[in-house]
DNA sequence: TTGTAAGCGTTATCAG
DNA sequence: CTGATAACGCTTACAA
């Protein structure tokens, strides 16, 4: 008949008298800490066990101690962001990294850099979270100077130009597109065109200046056409270099939404590719493997990332110096969506 | 010159004596709570405003206030995790939820059935969180005994017959299944499989059941292969399905993946989809569209269901009674992959 | 309407 | 090595 004890919760006091100690060596003995005796210490953890103890995180994190959490605030509408592999594989990534010592991720969807801004200062003030991973990096992101000012622990996913000196995992976005175009150049095309993500993220710039110096070294004529990375943008601008009057024969996306997209638009105005276009995706997801033909893509591990981030979190959360991780650089993964350049007429 | 100051935290007591008043009278103000005059709240609330105070939420989950957070926890291995378009959708439907009521919301990814219910005692224990949501509800799961004996409010998503009382956010599979059968029949085919998930999730019985009896109702030769999610094991069961003597010229999957990793391996092995063999797959999702031909499935929107079973969390957590919600039941989109039965050879 | 003070469950300091 | 005891920041009776 334990039903009257359900209410209240077990604290360290209750494991306290139980274990006929102070709250003191329980607190200690509980954290691993020197400054206790080994018997007392086992006796302590014995009790505690007993009696289904369990830290209470919120008394832990008021007394100066950790929130044994993390914090990942992804500015997207929604909607946008459960079409796009690459958050749901980087969250995954992240979490297994925190699993293995046993930290939380507190998830947060801004609607704009602005409240994202803000959560990321109510969550320091409210010290629900000890650090940060700042995601889809922006030129001159005013989150770095936030996190920087407020002083918390934070990891930058994204080009280190862009993350001011904070502790940084990137890939290597321009040696990526200069094989991309390189590909499209020893196939015999001629006239390229980059379909690009918005200008605000950071790395657009990057890969704009390797896709330009390339295509040029290359001696290709090439163009830039900036769109978002929907799919319904995809189609149009798609359409929209399609229809020019000397269209391109090789296009090169920012993802592989967009990609997938230009290939049914593709279809749709009777187009082969890659008979009369060739198409390469960004980021190599499922889909690329799946649609018809093949999309030849920039494949990097999404998932390996997130657990990078997340463990340089926890570094920096144990006082680590900032430092620069370089990840794998995104491999050209060749299928059927690229071919020779189609015969002048 | 104002870095002095920067170390410190504002703090309610700091309000108090900037706006010549108590800590009590400043809670309330900030709480919006009754029992203080409008002068002092709007006195409080600007100094507060130029103090730049934000709430510690752990002083706050310790003083017995909520931790303004809900937690969810998913069993899957982090790298399935990252390829069913589901989760993330799911999860976009709670934010959007959440963020209306500046709610945070807490993930952790579970190994197995025993380290979901360490997670939500260690939840509750911690205070971390005010509530929790149940997805992939098993039979006789018993993270809902779990829920219950711990008082720790929670809502199940997934049939009611699985909840035990809880309040539920459902969609009626039984009749989605009968959709997809029936859709079947009307074509013709006279043999059809089900590729079935796991007997450990709730829904699967439900679903065999509904596909039983309306496939006999139908007078259709019927069978069901358990399978389970995965891409390789859906290609492994078509294969088998597609090997034997008198093979189906329908299937139907319990999710999309295995459905496009079938219509992969019929492809493979010469059979047109749906000239061979038409497909249906459960949970329309942008794979669904987008490869070639369309895959028929049974959709739903399961951006609203997670945005559903978030604000009935919210309720619970404020009180509510226990309550059954039935979201749309999943509609059959018709696309190219299904089409009339070949005429016996 | 206001202010005082007692928790909430830990951690950390500092004498024994 | 051990045990009181004071924070930590907020909520909430209870007094005034």
């Amino acid at each position: 008949m334990t039903s009257a004890a359900r209410a209240r919760r077990v604290t360290i006091a209750d494991v306290a008298r139980e274990a006929q100690t102070s709250t003191a060596s329980v607190s200690y003995a509980l954290n691993g800490r020197p400054g206790i005796s080994e018997a007392t210490r086992e006796r302590v953890l014995e009790v505690a066990a007993r009696l289904g103890w369990s830290p209470a995180s919120a008394a832990r994190a008021l007394a100066g101690a950790g929130a044994d959490t993390i914090g990942l605030v992804l500015t997207k509408d929604p909607r946008d962001l459960s079409v796009e592999p690459f958050y749901m594989q980087f969250i995954a990534g992240v979490e297994s990294a925190l699993a293995v010592r046993s930290r939380g991720l507190l998830l947060e969807v801004a609607a704009d850099a602005d409240a994202e801004v803000e959560a990321i200062r109510r969550w320091r003030g409210s010290r629900r979270v000890d650090g940060v991973l700042l995601t889809d990096l922006r030129p001159h992101d005013q989150r770095i100077a936030v996190v920087r000012e407020a002083g918390v622990p934070a990891v930058a996913v994204g080009d280190p130009s862009a993350a001011a000196g904070l502790t940084t995992v990137w890939t290597d976005d321009a040696a990526a597109m200069r094989q991309a175009v390189q590909h499209l150049a020893a196939l015999g095309h001629r006239r390229i065109t980059r379909v690009a993500a918005p200008r605000r993220y950071a790395y657009t710039a990057i890969r704009d200046d390797a896709f330009d110096q390339t295509a040029r070294a290359c001696g290709l004529d090439h163009d830039i056409v900036r769109s978002d990375l929907s799919e319904d943008a995809g189609a149009v601008a798609t359409r929209a270099v399609l229809s020019s009057p000397r269209p391109p024969t090789g296009l090169i996306f920012d993802n592989d939404i967009m990609a997938v997209a230009a290939l049914t638009t593709a279809h749709q105005r009777g187009l082969s590719v890659p008979g009369d276009v060739s198409i390469i995706a960004w980021d190599d997801s499922l889909l690329c493997r799946l649609v018809t033909p093949g999309l030849t893509a920039l494949s990097h591990d999404v998932v390996a990332l997130g657990a990078q981030a997340a463990r340089r979190l926890l570094d920096v959360i144990d006082g680590a110096e900032p430092a620069v991780y370089q990840e794998a650089t995104p491999m050209l993964q060749v299928r059927a969506s690229t071919g020779p350049a189609p015969t002048e007429a």
